[in-house]
DNA sequence: TTTGAGTGTTCTGTTATACAGAATTTAATT
DNA sequence: AATTAAATTCTGTATAACAGAACACTCAAA
């Protein structure tokens, strides 16, 4: 009676409907071969016959897309889906603004330029600009990607109050990947302080092995950090990073983003005072 | 006889899911402000108690995002569509029946693999399978490619008609790509009777520094090459490559294709001697 | 401060519905 | 033809989803 193995929020939860979004989640992940209907099933934890049932209504929909291979099928996902992301992604006001800049970005330092914002504690890249090159940084427009140790996480985690900061840490944690992560709290306060102090963060290394990146925040009109820039490269292809150069270039273009949207630049921050 | 195949298939639609999706697309019409739970309710035709239930599970999955503006919410499209939707979006247009084979390739390999036909005379991959790791071959597909420097050009090359070769060169030439490119015609015939002979190509830095891919053809029903599969890596990754091993197993590949669409397989063709 | 109008949220009983498992069909392989 | 293995359909039952009403907010005007 009592089975709550779920968070404790969803009370209106309405089971049919979290496992069609399971569906989709799941065909996120294997969406390259597709899945039968059987690792559907397995994959959610239901039975053939349910999997079927949200499949139809998944695909009466257009959310997904099935094609015979013979006796088989495969389903993947819809088309619907191509315009909700991109209708979701605009949704965010800020990445029509911030586009062009973006692109400046990537030409000025070379790198690949992307836009992401806090959700749920977590950074979500909604936005990219790739630089030049045969070699391109993974797709990784709206996946959840842990805070502590990217370079737009940081730079968001920088301009919150603290409290919100630790409860946060405490929900997600700061998991380790690589052996550059920082995994202590203390250590990761010491970061924010100085990457608020000069307007950028670094992640060198602390989430990809090889990989640099530098962010730094924009601001709303009130102050408030609500997105952040940042650009990625592998540090094999530029031997010669100057840091302090780089994160002024980076630090630069995402004021001039903030003063778009009528928010106050990194300096303007700094020589108000603005905290209160 | 009279079956309804139709895709109006609601014998198995499940309602509530239904629903949830109808929420989705709401959203995705009136995203720029935002809607109300009345709103959303009027909107697709339910109580407001079930919009809300609706909601709270799209909420808990990432699918809605919802912000407080007093004591109204807004709800809008979440970031975990975004992710889908850049999903979804690099399945379109592949050939169905390559998919899982080019999967398995890039499985055998650890490499990304590539479907690509001949379109006037230039090398356009329709499909890809991205070997796992933080760094991507460039999205190539749709775009033409130099088929004298490419591995799945010169598979192609290879088995259409000596004149049609001539005629292609002619009209294209031979731009140098790099100090490896092949440049010069007979050089090229040469490699292309090589290619034949042992059922793979191979671009050893003849397009990009640093890239290496190896090719097969695929053959259709009356023996013709219509396509080609490749892999592609970067050699700073994989120092130790065994060329003939590694053709071997595209090779394979590409042969379980040309079955699937009833074609013969490179040992068959030669078995007969089916060049004329 | 109080009132009221507009929200969002919770509660509840009832019915329709979503569910698992078994039965059936379909296609590919031998 | 026989044998898999998959998708699809069928069916009875528990229960989950539903609408409506009651409740709890927030903001603005009196």
């Amino acid at each position: 009676m009592s089975d709550t193995n779920q968070p404790a929020n969803d009370k209106y939860s309405l089971r049919s409907v979290g496992r069609a979004l399971d569906v989709l989640v799941a065909l996120g992940r294997d969406n390259a071969k597709g899945m039968t209907v059987a690792e559907i099933a397995e994959a959610i934890g239901v039975s053939k016959s349910t999997a079927f049932s949200l499949l139809q209504t998944l695909i009466a929909h257009g959310f997904v897309a099935d094609s015979r291979i013979g006796g088989s099928r495969q389903y993947r996902l819809g088309t619907v889906l191509i315009h909700l992301g991109d209708q979701a992604a605009s949704n965010i006001a800020i990445s029509q603004t911030a586009m062009p800049v973006l692109h400046q970005l990537m030409e000025a330092t070379g790198m690949t330029a992307r836009l992401a914002i806090l959700d749920e504690g977590y950074a979500v890249a909604i936005a990219r600009v790739d630089a030049p090159g045969i070699f391109k940084l993974a797709p990784s427009l709206g996946r959840r990607e842990l805070p502590h140790c990217s370079a737009v996480g940081k730079s968001l985690l920088a301009h919150i109050p603290q409290e919100r900061v630790a409860t946060l840490l405490s929900r997600i944690g700061l998991p380790r990947r690589t052996d550059r992560t920082i995994t202590e709290p203390a250590k990761l306060i010491e970061d924010l302080a100085l990457t608020a102090w000069r307007g950028y963060s670094v992640d060198d290394e602390e989430d990809n092995i090889g990989v640099l990146c530098v962010g730094a925040a924009i601001y709303e009109r009130g102050g408030e950090a609500i997105a952040a820039l940042s650009v990625t490269t592998l540090k094999l292809e530029r031997g010669d990073i100057e840091l302090a150069k780089l994160g002024a270039t980076v630090r630069a273009h995402a004021d001039r983003i903030s003063q778009m949207i009528g928010g106050p630049t990194h300096a303007a921050l700094n020589q108000g005072g603005g905290s209160r």
